[in-house]
DNA sequence: TTCCTTAGTTCCGAATATATGAACTATGGA
DNA sequence: TCCATAGTTCATATATTCGGAACTAAGGAA
């Protein structure tokens, strides 16, 4: 099996991180991997949407996300560990990222109860 | 020929707009609407790209940025003036339509030489 | 070792989306 | 009325995405 590739971060550009996080489901995993201290199994996420996803569709979804420099997986064992490079990716487009998970709890709010804070960490300054 | 639409701004949503700009055609006509004071007609885009733009692409391009809510399209005599809905847009998602043009000025300041003012037109405001 | 299980990836055909030439529509002007 | 201009719509070729089936890689048990 061919080793993930994963972008330099000077080759990563807005439209590959726009076109990547266009997608619920995706958004919906990149949201969740940002969220979380720890890195994540693509398992973890069969369950993210309304129906289970399959597999295959999963591991694409993954490799979106790695094509567009938001992710970095490793093999862990059996597993792939998924940790957001969301620093790297500040550094080069400050605020980017912040902007967009903020607007995705803006419209989960709109669409849920008003949960004040969920987990997210707090946007840079 | 029907009336075009033009989405409520409640029913705009994150993945729409990052659908709309991940395509580096679509990014560049918006970012240039934004950018410019008056109302822009569709044929000022037909030269945007590295080669000429069928019009009949164009104005595909041009509904999906006006279905995700990110211009308004009037007609205005034999033309059609588009204008950004960004204050719309942005007391709904604050600050996410500037961090995307802010990123993709980074974004092409690191493709050319570092040109501090490139005959844009000064962001409004 | 060999076999089994788990976690993902790859392959490939079907479903979906995008791009564009050609035909059409709407408006304004001669 | 006829023409030119600016866009839209239609039809279809091309490209992407989805997802089942087969495959790969690692760990564990015996």
């Amino acid at each position: 099996m061919r080793p993930l590739f994963h972008p330099s971060i000077k080759d990563v550009t807005v439209e590959g991180i726009l076109h990547a996080l266009s997608d619920p489901v995706r958004v919906a995993i990149y949201a969740q991997i940002v969220a979380s201290a720890c890195s994540q199994n693509c398992s973890n996420f069969l369950k993210i949407s309304e129906k289970d996803i399959p597999k295959s569709t999963l591991s694409h979804h993954f490799k979106i996300l790695r094509d567009a420099g938001l992710i970095r997986s490793e093999r862990r064992g059996v597993e792939m560990q998924n940790a957001s490079r969301c620093s790297e990716i500040d550094a080069r487009f400050p605020g980017l990222i912040a902007a967009i998970i903020r607007a995705l709890d803006v419209q989960s709010k709109g669409r849920r109860r008003p949960a004040k804070a969920r987990g997210l960490p707090a946007p840079r300054a």
